[in-house]
DNA sequence: CACCATGTTCCTTG
DNA sequence: CCAAGGAACATGGT
């Protein structure tokens, strides 16, 4: 699930849902997915506290708590396979449920199959993080100061998100086809007009798939089989859609939606990359 | 069995 | 000190 389109839609989503509840009680069931605290220290601390904002910040989650008139903020990171739904207290938790946050009436449960994710009270992650791409801060300006002294591949770099927040594997590849850029130029090479139409890529790429709803549609329609638990997108006509979403990402031999010639695939950092040989020369 | 997967961090090397 | 490359983390799907 995790770029920054399926953060930004799930926050939506939980944010109205979790507005002015209170933690009544906590389970640990795997404490890998507590990072930097202890399951002592994060259970004192938000017990009865209340949900009182969720914003998201690259691919964190950000909760502030309300407890004794102090606020406690608590990060999420879904990882690779991380989840984090709202289900009633009387359906079955999944066979990977982490970190289960009771409410009054509802679980809030953090679900993670690679444990690559997690729940923190401490939020240094957060302040080494670049601007974000959908604010005013991610500005031409920005971006090529963060890239002028690399000489790693741009596709690389979009991945570092000390440069820009929140793009991952599948919206680096996506931006890059957009941007018409290949994606192995060195980053300190790329000119001012090629810089202006990245960033304009990676607004409008990340902008669309939020409008869209998930990248991964077959784990919200799953969610039936599981009774009562919900995420956002799971409308029908998400249902088996990956193909109309992405132009390169996951199309390696697939005519480029621009020009017919074959999308390739290489690796780069052990990555999988896509572009078009073509459009992006 | 082999390889691949939406991510990040840590260690090593230059 | 920094940039860059690679392994590690853990599990499941094909």
């Amino acid at each position: 699930m995790p770029e920054l389109p399926e953060v930004e839609v799930l926050v939506r989503h939980l944010a109205p849902r979790l507005l002015n509840k209170t933690i009544r009680a906590i389970q640990i069931l795997d404490r890998r997915s507590l990072r930097q605290t202890t399951p002592a220290a994060f259970t004192e601390a938000l017990t009865q506290a209340r949900f009182q904002s969720l914003q998201r910040r690259g691919k964190h989650l950000v909760f502030t708590l309300r407890k004794h008139r102090h606020s406690t903020p608590l990060i999420a990171h879904l990882g690779m396979t991380g989840r984090l739904f709202l289900a009633g207290k009387q359906s079955s938790l999944p066979r990977h449920a982490t970190i289960v946050l009771g409410l009054a009436r509802e679980n809030l449960v953090f679900e993670d199959v690679r444990r690559f994710g997690g729940m923190t009270l401490d939020t240094s992650a957060i302040e080494r993080l670049g601007p974000e791409p959908l604010e005013p801060e991610f500005t031409v300006n920005t971006l090529s100061q963060a890239l002028a002294r690399s000489r790693q591949p741009i596709k690389i770099k979009l991945l570092d998100q000390s440069v820009v927040a929140g793009i991952g594997n599948i919206y680096a590849s996506e931006a890059l086809f957009r941007a018409r850029l290949d994606p192995c130029t060195p980053s300190q090479l790329l000119s001012l007009p090629e810089l202006q139409r990245l960033r304009s890529a990676i607004r409008r790429v990340l902008s669309q798939s939020i409008r869209f709803g998930s990248t991964m549609p077959l784990d919200f329609g799953g969610s039936a089989s599981r009774n009562g638990l919900f995420y956002y997108g799971q409308s029908p006509e998400h249902a088996g859609n990956r193909e109309e979403r992405f132009q390169v990402y996951d199309r390696e031999g697939k005519p480029c939606r621009r020009c017919k010639t074959p999308i390739c695939k290489k690796v780069q950092a052990a990555r999988s990359t896509y572009y078009c040989p073509r459009c992006q020369a």
